[in-house]
DNA sequence: GCGTGTGAACATCTTCACAGCA
DNA sequence: TGCTGTGAAGATGTTCACACGC
């Protein structure tokens, strides 16, 4: 089945959803204020909200408990989706004990680490386990998401584990290009990405 | 002045810039090749690379170090950017640590914290400093890109600091959207972001 | 009157397909 | 022959502008 929502408007639903639960229930918000607030085109909005269906009032804005719904719905907020973090050092302990998860619909269901030191240790209330293990127990305990927060060297061949075990999604902390088959949605998060986009414009703009 | 490179292959050079630092010096690669390894369509690299110049050679491919170099200068990784972090909980402490920095044209030039326990204490070889010092420290120390790294709720705050100090780019990896005004730049990177794109697909497919 | 919802215009990005050169 | 560089076609995304309904 082909998405209603386009690709562009995905990642902006989450930060529509940020904004939308600091106001409080049972106001309502246009989509002028709602643009200003998450840097976005009022028109952009508009669009964005109406691929989820009709839920603005013409002459008045949109119902924010409303709207908050909707856009759970159709980002899968519905159902809780297990994590599997590979990696507990700084990173990792950073994201396992990362408040958004829990009650945000996702649950980490298992932190590995290689470190013989760290395996056993409750890193965030959470016991770490030997990576040797992650395979089988991404399996058993049906992980929809893995996280990959481990050195470079290493990331493919935990993705290599992750994708054996039917994984389907991961998000990937490490600063390399993972090759995964067809089928396998990888999002990359890099620092040096990042810093270097920034860079780019400031060295643009001071030309 | 206006970019010659446009805005969607920025991220991607950083991404060919990786791969090619695997590369030993002294050989050559393919748009091809490139592609496969970055995830990318090899028309895609070609037209991208061709924003840089024309280093290609027809019937061969690019040179891997003239590549990485013309990469490297396009992005202005030819000076030295001074970073800011502020925030030295587990995840400052993991971007304050981290190796792609040093050496890649990115220094530490303060590590700020709310925290009167983590203040003077070194965290990864930096001496963490008050975050009330953060704005005259910033001036002083002509930082060029802010990162924020601290809970949700302090955010907007450090970012008004970094912008009163007259730093122009700010990495925000708090889960908030920051106001800003006109001619900062902001690149967000939010765990729930991209847990949520990757649980929308997932979502999307199984239905 | 006011803000949504949306066709249509515009802008940007991607991919194709092939000419051109080593 | 093989791979780059690039016009042109196609796809996708954004913005405008206004009809519509509260």
């Amino acid at each position: 089945m082909k998405s209603p929502v386009p690709r562009a408007t995905v990642p902006r639903l989450p930060l529509y959803l940020q904004i939308l639960e600091e106001r409080p229930d049972g106001t309502m918000i246009s989509s002028e204020e709602l643009g200003v607030l998450a840097g976005v085109n009022a028109a952009k909005v508009r669009k964005d909200l109406s691929y989820l269906g009709s839920y603005g009032t013409r002459g008045v804005g949109y119902q924010v408990d409303q709207l908050r719904f909707e856009i759970r719905r159709a980002l899968g907020l519905t159902r809780e989706w297990l994590l599997a973090i590979v990696g507990a050092g700084n990173l990792g302990t950073a994201l396992a004990t990362y408040a958004g998860l829990h009650g945000r619909g996702y649950r980490v269901a298992g932190l590995f680490d290689a470190d013989p030191e760290k395996v056993g240790g409750p890193v965030g209330g959470i016991t770490v386990e030997p990576v040797g293990r992650l395979g089988g127990a991404a399996r058993r305990r049906r992980i929809d998401i893995g996280v990959i927060a481990v050195p470079a060297e290493s990331a493919q061949g935990v993705a290599d584990s992750l994708v054996a075990a039917g994984v389907r999604s991961i998000l990937n902390f490490a600063p390399v290009a993972l090759q995964v088959p067809e089928g396998v949605e990888v999002r990359r998060v890099d620092l040096s990405t990042e810093l270097q986009v920034l860079g780019f414009h400031l060295h643009r703009s001071s030309e």
